[in-house]
DNA sequence: ACTTTGACTATAA
DNA sequence: GTTATAGCCAAAG
């Protein structure tokens, strides 16, 4: 595979993500350049199950900071319960203070 | 090559 | 608050 990939550049983003901070797809989307395919960031996502390392997809929610992706995982739990790990406040699968740990890898990733 | 799909986002009603 | 619709684009069937 090329490094050059679209999901690979978001598995690059993802894996950049610091503990305790999140992200939206729209953010990763934009970082790559097309802000529009924030879809193509949740169907990289899809495959990032079976990547390696693992992407640590519990960090990526959408824009409203909700955890919609977390039927995706082995269980619908265990993104709540990672992200609780690191001190990230879950509740009704919606993160609170969401913007205030919002990592922007347009911003905050340097290349 | 064509159609369907998808872990999104924005706008509208 | 909800549902509906459209735009978006690459992978999968």
């Amino acid at each position: 595979m090329k490094e050059t990939d679209f999901f690979q550049q978001v598995y690059q983003v993802v894996r950049e993500i610091p503990s305790g901070r999140v992200t939206t797809y729209g953010a990763i989307a934009s970082c790559l350049g097309s802000k529009q395919s924030s879809r193509m960031v949740g169907w990289a996502m899809n495959k990032a199950h079976q990547q390696n390392p693992s992407v640590p997809a519990h960090r990526v929610v959408n824009r409203n900071g909700q955890l919609t992706g977390k039927h995706h995982f082995e269980t619908p739990f265990i993104m709540q319960q990672l992200l609780e790990l690191e001190g990230v406040v879950v509740k009704n699968d919606c993160i609170q203070k969401f913007e205030s740990i919002f990592w922007d890898p347009a911003k905050e990733l340097i290349l």
